[in-house]
DNA sequence: TTAAATAGCACAATCGTTTGTGCTTATACT
DNA sequence: AGTATAAGCACAAACGATTGTGCTATTTAA
């Protein structure tokens, strides 16, 4: 148990104030003309004894914590993963710290959290809010920490996010699945009150309309991103009288519920319907058959993410608007071209 | 901008000092003999202007953050996101933070930001090292702060940790192969200064030397955990004149890898080769085939590991031997029998 | 030779808590 | 009436760092 090493110990051993060692250690020694025999002694001690600073004490006094509060729905969802791993590391070579929450897609854990994070000094948070409500996260604007949604956001909130272009990536794999003669194309979607959602459906439905197809409502179901719900609903439409020819799916494990259904109701991908899944992941081009996918890039979102965070804290004026990042669509053999 | 209440703020306005509200906000106030109405008052002002601790300051008195270093090699690989997050849940609910650092499987990372964690007085560390050396670890218990290891862990150091039985993995897994007739089995293995990959690989050796096989020392190949390693070494192991009946890859990852390989060479699973991957995922039952996985129980390993660090944390002298998860193999399609 | 300038530090406040001790005033006891 | 006892607080130190100001001794300038 060596006894810690702080500047109290190292001026008491050294027989210096506390300041002058804080000082030399900060590299401030010419500016408060330091000795050169003081510099050497205390940092030569420094080293010997690899001292290295509180970083709580420091951040009191600083109010300053060189610290981002990290909060996700479901960090075992693979997006969210992937996401987690390119702000930890943007964030680490900026030499701040993640603290990670997992909301468990739990509003209260969320709205509970978000006040632990803000007791623990956090310098800004970076978060994929769970539900509707969001006033948890204004409060955080009035402490005027800076604050950035990834992925999911609120429209009728004046804080910013990074997120994909859902619309687009609705539109696109929609308008794949037509030009491939598909006229009836369900769509598998999440919980509605998430924006994302909102506007993968307005693109899937603006691809329809310009197609001039009849946009059949009962083709369009699903109530969240779990699997349970890709199976139960891909169960639902399978059992129609006039079956979809094709399948849009939200998110991977929706995706996934829809692999499964189908299975089980013997039928086979793409010949008997075509599927499309909105996120790609490494498995999908192993999957039977490998599934042409709409692609996130989870790994820019995080980048900026974490760059618009840092430009906040050093100038508090900075501001930017939103970032709509690019989709891509995938194109792989579980869409088949029909006549 | 509403000014932070502090218990000096209160202390100003209810015209008391800081010491007894202090007393007061921690419930300490019979024991101090304050008086109900000041008790009241106190009480209230910190409802209406909702004061809630500091806990950088209270950090810096108690020496005490409550909060948690998790260190995790790649938070990617869903079998670590799926254990990070039952830590975090774990955590959370006795009222500890997650401080996350992805360690991107490199040392050098990893040894910094050990550092970093001590330096921001984290109470305790969970980590899955990296590599082989481990002198940053050891620094750690002699600082006394407790830390446990979870599915990655060293032989030769006495810090405690939770894994999955690697060994009986790799047994179950090569015996129920060799069960089904198989006698050429391929080991794809990950990097071996690894401990789990020593046992598993113990395990499979030991189940290919009670069946009386030849070990044929050429099947077992590949370096580490990745998709490349799997791919590369498959696509040798399939050059072979004598090749493998079936392949027994360490690794989700590595498992990926593998299917790539195998479909490139244009042959098929199980009818022209069997494969079973340890550790399963929530998309190989979906995979063409199904896989016969070894299934790992992440939930567990998670929870263990920070009732170990709690019960350290409040008894110094509180001790456990590693423990070691069970796991079980599920069958599903990716294996025939031979002969 | 004396005043001014500079070198080289020490001192103390501060960040927000917690906690040991001490100081009044009021009540109780004899 | 005089002294214990207790009630109800205030004061101050401490955690480890940063930073504005002040103090002393030496050097320089006049």
């Amino acid at each position: 148990m060596a006894k810690k090493v702080t500047l109290k110990t190292i001026a008491a051993d050294l027989k210096l104030s506390v300041g002058t060692v804080s000082r030399v250690l900060n590299g401030k020694a010419k500016e408060f003309r330091i000795s050169d025999k003081t510099v050497k002694s205390v940092m030569n001690y420094a080293k010997d004894n690899n001292y290295s600073p509180n970083m709580v004490a420091k951040g009191l006094r600083a109010s300053r914590t060189f610290s981002i509060g990290l909060m996700i729905p479901d960090i075992a969802n693979p997006f969210f993963s992937m996401m987690a791993k390119h702000i930890e590391k943007a964030a680490s070579a900026a030499n701040y710290s993640i603290l990670l929450v997992d909301a468990e897609e739990n509003v209260e854990k969320e709205k509970q959290q978000v006040r632990n994070m803000l007791n623990r000094q956090v310098d800004a948070i970076i978060a994929a809010p769970v539900g509707i409500s969001f006033d948890h996260f204004k409060e955080i604007t009035k402490i005027k920490i800076p604050i950035i949604f990834v992925d999911r956001y609120f429209n009728n909130s004046s804080i910013p996010y990074v997120t994909s272009d859902n619309f687009n990536g609705g539109y696109i794999a929609t308008k794949h699945l037509i030009e491939n003669g598909h006229q009836r194309i369900a769509l598998l979607k999440g919980d509605e009150t998430i924006e994302p959602v909102k506007e993968r459906r307005r693109g899937y439905q603006k691809a329809i309309e310009e197609a001039g197809i009849f946009a059949d409502e009962s083709l369009i179901v699903g109530v969240e991103f779990g699997v349970e719900n890709g199976f139960k609903y891909t169960k639902e439409l399978l059992q129609l009288k006039n079956r979809p020819t094709a399948i849009f799916a939200m998110s991977n494990l929706i995706g996934l519920g829809v692999l499964q259904a189908v299975k089980e109701e013997g039928l086979t991908i793409p010949n008997d319907i075509s599927l499309i899944i909105f996120d790609d992941q490494p498995y999908v081009s192993y999957l039977n058959p490998p599934i042409t996918t709409v692609k996130q890039n989870s790994e820019i979102i995080g980048e900026y993410a974490v760059e618009y965070i840092l430009n906040r804290i050093e100038d508090e004026s900075y501001e930017t608007d939103s970032k709509i990042i690019p989709i891509k669509l995938i194109e792989r053999n579980s869409v088949c071209t029909i006549r």
